[in-house]
DNA sequence: TAAGATTGATATATCAATCTTC
DNA sequence: GAAGATTGATATATCAATCTTA
């Protein structure tokens, strides 16, 4: 294997900058959630359930808007119904599905916490982007995810 | 409290393309390191011992350089020293602290690693951003980071 | 057999409480 | 008491194995 092209200072310097606004990004994030008693993952899980006319999904519909594993969904779900926040009950159609559905209690909590939660995406990001940042965001998501799916980094063939 | 500006379609787009990046990026990051048996956090961790000279660090320090709580550390710290990837021993100018260092294991471990660890870096991202949003990503993390540290979005004392 | 979902094991992350040493 | 660190409890995330129904 030929020596690695390690990153120079300014190529260091974007990756570090990169993982830093993210990370405190999320940070800042988590903690406006928890103000009011929700975490990031719980809000994910509510909001799609939300938007529906009957407060309801099945758990695999779900699991692919979230982009999430089924198990990893399951796992919330419990938790979620534990809480009070989620109402599981089995599909008659089908008696492999698992129909979910939010609770009134979880209705009014993401309705209190929806507000405060578009004001962050909006204080953190949104207003601070420059119109040339913003489309530099869209442009590079675009290449980044491209790079991601199609290029397996432990069998660098090309390069 | 007056109605919330909710995000317009192009905000949402931003918004959401950001999410969709970052959890595309760490997930391929995961990825790499995880054909060398290293999580992220593994990672992190070996990487500031790796570069001492005698290849240890105090704990409190380690702490600091990564940004992590003492609790997140020890718990880290115990289990790669179960996994023999670190050794901890107390440090005699002062009783209180722990010193922390990485193994001959982990230091080849992590030789092994950070060529492809690089190459990824590389390959989704700085292979990826043009030079114009290599200047957005500089420049909007700071004020990202400004944001977040100086906002309490619970009290939006200014409109 | 395959689809949909759950479960158990393990790793990660945060918080509060504790323990030791200064 | 305060600093440095560990511990226990809980939530989150991933994987493999399992269970039920189609």
């Amino acid at each position: 294997v030929a020596e690695p092209r390690w990153l120079d200072e300014r190529e260091a310097r974007i990756w570090h900058a990169w993982l830093a606004m993210n990370r405190d990004l999320q940070v800042a994030m988590d903690k406006q959630l928890a103000e009011f008693g929700l975490s990031a993952a719980e809000y994910a899980v509510l909001v799609p359930l939300s938007e529906r006319p009957d407060r309801t999904l099945r758990a695999g519909e779900l699991s692919r808007v979230l982009g999430w594993g089924r198990s990893r969904l399951s796992h919330q779900l419990r938790r979620m119904e534990g809480r009070g926040l989620v109402h599981r009950c089995d599909l008659e159609t089908d008696g492999r599905a698992t129909m979910v559905r939010i609770t009134d209690k979880a209705c009014e909590l993401l309705a209190a916490a929806a507000p405060g939660h578009v004001e962050a995406v909006r204080r953190y990001l949104i207003d601070v982007v420059t119109p040339a940042e913003a489309r530099a965001i869209l442009g590079l998501a675009e290449r980044v995810q491209l790079a991601v799916r199609s290029g397996v980094p432990g069998c660098a063939e090309g390069g």
